[in-house]
DNA sequence: CGAAGGCTTGATCTCGGTCAAGGCAGGTGG
DNA sequence: CCACCTGCCTTGACCGAGATCAAGCCTTCG
């Protein structure tokens, strides 16, 4: 989400949205959920598109074998919420405490769009970015390797979630659904973090919280 | 690729630009191309759009270790290209004979956009289309069991490849290439495929043209 | 006719899923 | 305050699906 680098899209903001001034406070309505609480559901209408301020979230689908796959972490600064269907194909629930959200009614940003050609620019920029990251993502579950799986979702952690002092990283999700993102069993997750630990790759700081020790071999163990 | 259906899209058009009257020829130019010759590599300044009209394609990233990740199939109709990238990140290289494409100025079908809302309309159609079907493929990936993966690959053939005589589907890649697309090894491929032969799931016309038989059963193999 | 590439099948081994159990932290109630 | 419970995380043991290695068949092409 390097929205702020396009031409034309700076404007004096208040730091709440993230890199994305053309979003502006006074186009949408900001809401605050519970951990775990959903804020769309599968099947609802989708007339509405969101930014996310803070917290975190998670969008997922339900499989016909019971499985659930996390598609998408929601991190500050993301939007989501649009696309073309009339109903919601996934859900997104809050995986973060606090999480507030802006949300923006979905005809009313078309007409913007064809109104104003910068904000047409910067929404544009964001779903090709968010295209960007889905193929990432597909790569990461074309290794093989779980351990590869894991490296690579800890570099993405590590490149979007903002750095806290001393490069410490936060996972605002639990072990369940970094197993159910990257398509690999909860105790793989686990054996693996473990593993990536013993060998003095990463540290951890409490659960939830990481550090990289070592980069070069935490991307040596990631496919590309 | 259900861009026909958007309000306003519709205009006399030769067949040839498939459910896209807004792509006409006049906005590009046409190409050919041999089996296995590059449309472009990666690394290459992405400054054109391209649809396909005849033949296909295989979008593939090369990964670290070696292994080659097919990111998309490209069958007539599609469009690829578009992004925000300087560069591409993927190479595009054609897997069937006879591969015919029309390429656009990326520069130009930008300002196009911005002068005609109902191009700029129909893209973003297109845009969140591919999305769509790279979310359904990240779900593929996401079944852990290989014939779960080969079931949901032939599924979105028979939806996207337009239908023979007698609802014979082509399969224009080989089955290397259905390996790398599903992340398994072609061995596997080969193996699920003979399995659902010998479950009269589906029958084989030579090896590259197959019939779904069983339709229920094809779709209770497929997660979803 | 031979060579090459694509496809299939068989045998073996390994990684990760599954089942099971235990540790740990946070929250609740006595 | 402590005992208990619950959910999350980790570790161990076992087993099976699929990767890998190997070989053979088929079609195509020179």
């Amino acid at each position: 989400m390097q929205v702020a680098s396009i031409d034309g899209c700076r404007r004096a903001q208040p730091p709440i949205y993230l890199g994305v001034p053309e979003l502006s406070e006074s186009l949408g309505t900001v809401h605050k959920y519970e951990v775990e609480s959903a804020v769309y559901r599968q099947h609802d209408p989708a007339d509405h598109w969101y930014l996310i301020v803070s917290g975190a979230a998670r969008k997922c689908a339900q499989m016909a074998n019971g499985r659930r796959q996390i598609m998408d972490f929601l991190l500050p600064g993301d939007l989501f919420g649009f696309g073309s269907a009339a109903r919601r194909d996934c859900s997104v629930e809050c995986v973060g405490a606090n999480t507030t959200v802006v949300r923006y009614q979905r005809h009313r940003m078309e007409s913007l769009m064809e109104a104003d050609q910068r904000l047409a620019r910067c929404i544009r920029a964001i779903i090709f970015g968010s295209i960007d990251r889905l193929q990432s993502r597909m790569m990461l579950l074309g290794c093989s390797r779980a351990v590869e799986r894991v490296c690579g979702f800890l570099l993405e952690m590590a490149q979007r979630a903002q750095r806290e002092r001393d490069g410490l990283v936060e996972l605002p999700m639990s072990r369940y659904d970094i197993a159910d993102y990257l398509a690999i069993a909860v105790e793989t997750v686990s054996r693996s973090l473990t593993t990536l630990r013993s060998e003095q790759v990463i540290t951890f700081v409490g659960t939830r919280h990481f550090r990289i020790v070592n980069l070069k071999s935490l991307e040596a163990r990631c496919c590309r």
